[in-house]
RNA sequence: GGGGGCGUGGUGAAGUCUGGAGUUCACGCCGGCCUGUCAAGCCGGAGGUCGCGGGUUCAAAUCCCGUCGUCCCCGCCA
């Protein structure tokens, strides 16, 4: 491709180019000065090509690339040529060819780097957030960002040929207090009130559907003010899809279609469709989780049956008390006693009252601290029930259900867990509870309002077993998304909010204009939101999502290379009519921090020379 | 709110447990040599308040206390 600058792309260089004259700019991306002769590597977007420089035949050329330095952007200008016998570079795209120049010019000179723009080292985080703008020109980043793109491509594509608009919801909406804390902005027409960023577009997606839209998609930012960690950002992406006249089935044929284009895209991979699929309570019981990781078994083992009779009071304890004894089978561990205490010590950081080891001996015996308490018949039973060989350790945790199921999951993730993301098991969990059981027994709602349970009646007779149209896509564990099918009629809404205890006066403040949609028309609508940070970073085999986001913040919330947060200027808090407390005044005057001065930034304005 | 890891020339690491001169390695940077290299090679050089503050000690990168930053995790994330 050819623009102001240049002719040709470095990467695009072939033997076909030969005996052309090409102007080609980028980066330096290495310079070897061999006294006589100096080779550049020349890097743009497309790739790196070989620029040779001849002091004796140019030596306005030779002498400029003396003076170059890594990084400084340039334009060169000559001849492409085959590289002589014995000097091709099998490595390089453009390894057959180099371009003799005759003219080097620096468009723009860099200072010394703060770190190497290669992928050598594994460079401080903070630093290359500093610097993100070098960072991203390091072949890895690089590829990330353009992955992140093919991706978000990918999904465009399948849902566009699927005939769905996409739409812009607003960013700056009605706070409405529900699950994460809002990130807030206060207006400044009407002091004292607040705009919410987006946690997603979930009520005006649904209006959309009010409103005939039909097939709604967007690559949608959202927020929560929550804190950070490798999964989580402060503001993340996801592909947000509505479809009105649509169930269960429709929304999961959707995303399928829209995340299998995107692994064919990154991984040249055509995934099995449809995806697995496993129900909440089967995933709970098999993997105790609600994300299992299906690439590996070591599933959980109900051993009610085993332990029925038996005289171990610590098992049977449990059991009487409507609690479960279950375990895993970690294979052979080959651990050795302080290694099982270890486990042991984990399980109860978990929150389990105890953990315990059994390990098969070759004659088929257990080797265990409570082995003296269970039977013969006992202990073939529980071997046969988890298909034991010797060599095997068993764990098991006799507790309440959620919490026995949660730690045997917990540590089956921790024992058997496959590294890195060369298989990708996708799996549906579809039929999640209405409620989800807290530690106490309480119940809490497991979705929003807005997801339609299977049975109002149910839901109201029998929280604790109702199941909800709702759904989530895992991948290797990862949570990747959910949706639902929602509720489109206004007395079921009703309903629901008072059986979550949400009182008719609180539903009527908090969302009345979204009640009135729902009584004009409201087509049954359902549909999902994938989040696109994960997806991404899990088919580049990245850990954090941080590496495949342009620019995100640090854990503490902090962008490294702006600054910000920041304090803003006294004027601009008047204006919003907002005032810092004045604890928090004295904090920010012990620290030194001072608020900027407000100026009116113009053409001439001497505030512009004053500093930096 | 809590638990844990890390912080050493521009970068990455070793040194810290067991206190003894800012020591080492690789990369980068600066200068020089070199006409076929390709993350070139060779010679020479510069560069650090060991995150910051306090304490213990004859002596602290090293031990103790505090603090800041960062990463991972728990809580939190309808």
């Amino acid at each position: 491709m050819a623009d102001a600058v240049r002719t040709h792309d470095a990467g695009s260089l072939r033997v076909d180019d030969v005996g052309t004259r090409v102007t080609l700019a980028g980066w330096v991306n290495a310079r070897r000065d061999h006294g006589g002769v100096y080779f550049l590597d020349l890097r743009d977007a497309s790739g790196v090509a070989q620029v040779v420089v001849n002091p004796e035949d140019h030596a306005e050329a030779g002498e400029t690339a003396h003076r170059l330095r890594d990084e400084f952007c340039i334009s060169v200008s000559g001849e492409v040529r085959h590289r002589p016998e014995g000097t091709v570079n099998p490595e390089l795209p453009t390894g057959e060819v180099e371009v003799a120049v005759d003219r080097v010019d620096v468009l723009s000179p860099s200072d010394p780097l703060p770190f190497q723009v290669d992928d050598r080292a594994d460079v401080d985080e903070f630093r290359r957030l500093e610097f993100r703008y070098l960072d991203m020109r390091r072949p890895k980043v690089a590829a990330n960002l353009r992955a992140r793109s093919e991706a978000i491509r990918a999904m465009r594509r399948a849902l566009d040929e699927r005939e769905f608009l996409e739409v812009e919801t607003p960013t700056l909406i009605r706070s409405t207090p529900e699950g994460a804390r809002d990130v807030l902005v206060p207006s400044r027409l009407r002091q004292g009130s607040f705009y919410a960023l987006p946690q997603s577009p979930q009520l005006f997606k649904q209006l959309l559907m009010i409103g005939g839209v039909e097939r709604y998609y967007q690559i949608a930012r959202c927020y929560r003010d929550e804190d950070f960690r490798a999964d989580r950002q402060l503001e993340f992406t996801q592909l947000d899809v509505e479809g009105a006249f649509w169930g269960q089935e429709d929304v999961l044929d959707t995303i399928e279609e829209a995340v299998a284009a995107t692994v064919a895209e990154l991984r040249h991979l055509d995934l099995d469709r449809p995806f697995a699929r496993m129900t909440y309570a089967e995933a709970m019981a098999r993997y105790g989780t609600d994300k299992p990781d299906v690439r590996f078994g070591m599933e959980l083992v109900d051993l009610g049956g085993v332990f029925a009779e038996t005289g171990f009071k610590a098992f049977a304890g449990v059991l009487e008390s409507g609690g479960l004894v279950a375990g895993i089978d970690a294979g052979d561990l080959g651990l050795s006693r302080s290694g099982l205490d270890g486990l042991v010590s984990r399980a109860q950081e978990l929150g389990a009252k105890g953990l315990v080891w059994m390990v098969v001996e070759d004659d088929g015996s257990l080797r265990s601290p409570v082995a003296k308490f269970l039977s013969d018949d006992e202990q073939a039973a529980l071997v046969e029930a988890f298909g034991a060989t010797a060599g095997d350790t068993l764990l098991i945790v006799a507790d309440a259900a959620p919490l026995a199921r949660r730690v045997l999951g917990e540590l089956r993730l921790e024992l058997g867990r496959p590294e890195g993301h060369d298989e990708l098991a996708f799996l549906w969990v579809v039929d999640f509870p209405v409620f989800e059981v807290g530690p106490d027994g309480q119940l809490f709602p497991a979705h929003h309002p807005f997801t339609a349970p299977v049975d109002v009646d149910e839901m109201a007779s029998s929280p604790e077993t109702a199941v909800s149209k709702a759904y989530d896509l895992v991948l290797n564990g990862s949570e990747l998304g959910s949706g639902s099918v929602r509720i489109h009629d206004p007395g079921t809404q009703q309903r629901v909010f008072e059986i979550l205890g949400i009182g008719a006066e609180e539903a009527e403040s908090r969302f009345g204009w979204f009640l009135r949609a729902l009584r004009y028309g409201t087509p049954p609508h359902a549909g999902f939101a994938v989040g696109i940070d994960r997806l991404v970073s899990i088919l580049r085999d990245e850990p954090n999502i941080r590496e495949v986001i342009p620019f995100p913040k640090t854990q503490s919330g902090l962008d490294p290379m702006t600054r910000s947060p920041a304090l803003v200027a006294d004027e601009q808090l008047r204006e919003l009519g907002i005032d810092l407390r004045p604890e928090v005044r004295e904090r920010l005057d012990e620290e030194g921090a001072s608020a900027p001065e407000h100026t009116e930034l113009g053409i001439g304005d001497a505030e512009l020379d004053a500093d930096e």
